[in-house]
DNA sequence: GACTCCTCCTTAATCAATTAAGACCTTAAT
DNA sequence: ATTAAGGTCTTAATTGATTAAGGAGGAGTC
């Protein structure tokens, strides 16, 4: 049984193929007893409507936005700052009326045809190393894009918060309560898969920028304050999960002198930060402060961090790809809060 | 600048759009020198690659897996079961190398062509209310479906638990511990936003079918108990969330007599039914048991549940959906089991 | 009766590719 | 010298629709 075609059902009809694609996409341009027959004949023939992909290509719309993250997708769907943004963006893209195509880009295995093969009007990127081939396979699509996050690319509208400034608010926060010795557990800093003691190098040579970026605006609160960088100790976790917050928890505070506050840059982590502090008998705050990022997972715990207004990126990334107003490139900077919850108070007097 | 096509290379190079082609798709077929020149001048030209949706033409594959949920995709993206099901299904997806289509379905304003317009080669449908009309019309496209969860159409390829029997589980489990007053909070049970308490014909009568059979479920094992169906409380919710599980919670408590223990049909709901109880200073499990359904928030908070394989369930449907074998239809039935933490216990002797 | 105006349908161009089959030329083997 | 074999490129059919422009016929008007 060959595919049924308009063609197929004009020809049954022994009508033009014309006046089939009329019956469906608009009626009044026939008369109601041609279109019913017609309408007859498809359902007998098993017709199962005009071709999407062929109206697309004729159109030249994809009625899809694409969506590239540098992660599995299963890892995406585990972050929850990342399901903050894509509720946003899919609020934007159903008010639209078009799909939002997720596309995989597998670690290792970086195939270029899932950017290429894309059919889509526009892509967002989030999140992706500094040099990932996929950016440079979005923008070869010419079509418009707006990254999030990372990497910044002049000439591209990019969305994203004052990385450091939000960082250094999370630092000045527990340095003003009079912390001193701190500690840092950061993920997403490279691609390698590397968890441990990260040194300054390492920390400065992170190939995703915002992370990169969120350090050094620890270090310079930090520096401000008189503390100097290179005695505070980095840990670096491969994944963003609430166990390898657990590990880099452990890492910090088996250190003597003991960190009094960590500055985590997820909250996920940061509450594995708090759940080794758990194992270890520690209070919080009373004998340990910690500062979370992304507010994505922190009210439950009580966690303090720096708020972004998530879903809101994520419809504004939405509502400007398809407005269809080719806006001029810009970087849209959003704001951030701290919110101060019960995981941060005065260190212990020693 | 009109649009750069294979045409606009081939006729500034004076060779044939096939040769342009080949030069993209098949470069063993062409001399390096000429491979070379088309694509400097395709560089030149600010040509953006074969287009995909030509490509998807001519090719008859979309490359994309569609999915479609009842609910408003910021309403998905933020229930954890469903979280769980889009990883198992995207890392089949992923594996294949396709693309996720996410269909919006706006609640109210059922506009058809979201699914007809849908470039994709399959479509995964995940929990739709019976008669949906988005449900037809998925069908209307003669592809490979899989349907998840509810509704069961006979001849169509399903995926699900055996709904009465998991419920009936969670219902025996605190029965066989000597609870004899229940009340039961559910959600997704109709379509019309209603909150309050639920007639036995509203619950029969309810829209979606896997949670009609959860709650037969629980009937049926309370009547194997010898308690009254119509003496049991039953407090539905128009939200998964968990404002609404505490607004049910309060619901239940406040009766007089107070249950001893609540069946909530998702994980969500029980949290909050814990939030109410905890608003009122009942101890859990000691003055009062709950248990969840899903598996899918239960973790951290101890709570008793059954555990679905979601993620299975969402890898299994995206296999079947992308293996091309046409399996035959079928219904494939997945294993649940009781998970026993901490929100359970005996009723407190009165 | 001639004119205009509708209504309904057809013609034909267009969207942007892929690919089997064939043509032409060069090289190598017999 | 002839034939076969490769390598390189072209021809032309194909994928499945949309839609502006035009034609045929009937109805209404003067």
């Amino acid at each position: 049984m060959a595919r049924v075609t308009l063609q197929t059902i004009a020809d049954r009809l022994g009508v033009s193929r014309a006046t089939v694609s009329y019956a469906f996409s608009r009626p009044d341009q026939l008369s109601e007893g041609l279109r019913q027959r017609i309408m007859e004949v498809a359902d007998e023939l098993g017709y199962a409507g005009p071709n999407p992909t062929a109206r697309s290509l004729r159109l030249g719309r994809a009625g899809a936005l694409g969506l590239i993250f540098s992660e599995t997708l299963a890892y995406a769907f585990a972050d929850p700052y990342a399901i903050g943004f894509f509720q946003g963006l899919a609020t934007a893209a159903e008010d639209a009326g078009v799909g939002l195509l997720i596309l995989p880009l597998p670690h290792g295995d970086r195939r270029s045809e899932t950017v290429r093969d894309a059919v889509v009007d526009s892509f967002c990127v989030m999140s992706l190393p500094d040099g990932h081939p996929a950016l440079a396979e979005v923008f070869a699509r010419k079509l418009p894009v707006v990254v999030v996050d990372e990497p910044y690319v002049p000439g591209h509208l990019f969305l994203g918060i004052d990385e450091p400034a939000a960082a250094a608010a999370a630092a000045r926060h527990v340095l003003r309560l009079g912390h001193r010795r701190l500690g840092v557990a950061m993920v997403g800093l490279h691609d390698d898969g590397y968890t441990g003691w990260a040194t300054q190098e390492r920390q400065e040579s992170a190939a995703f920028e915002a992370m990169r970026r969120r350090r050094s605006g620890y270090q310079q609160a930090c520096e401000e304050a008189g503390i100097d960088w290179s005695g505070v100790p980095f840990y670096e976790v491969a994944r963003n999960s609430r166990e390898a917050g657990r590990k880099a928890g452990h890492a910090l505070l088996g250190r003597d002198p003991r960190p009094t506050a960590i500055l985590a840059n997820t909250d996920v982590l940061a509450l594995g930060v708090l759940d080794a502090a758990a194992d270890l008998g520690l209070e919080v705050p009373g004998e340990l402060s910690v500062v979370g990022f992304s507010d994505s997972a922190a009210e439950e715990a009580g966690l303090t961090t720096i708020r972004q207004a998530k879903q809101e990126m994520g419809a504004a990334a939405g509502r400007l790809l398809l407005s269809g107003a080719t806006a001029e490139p810009e970087r849209l900077t959003f704001p951030h809060e701290l919110i101060v919850r019960t995981s941060t108070a005065p260190p212990a007097r020693t």
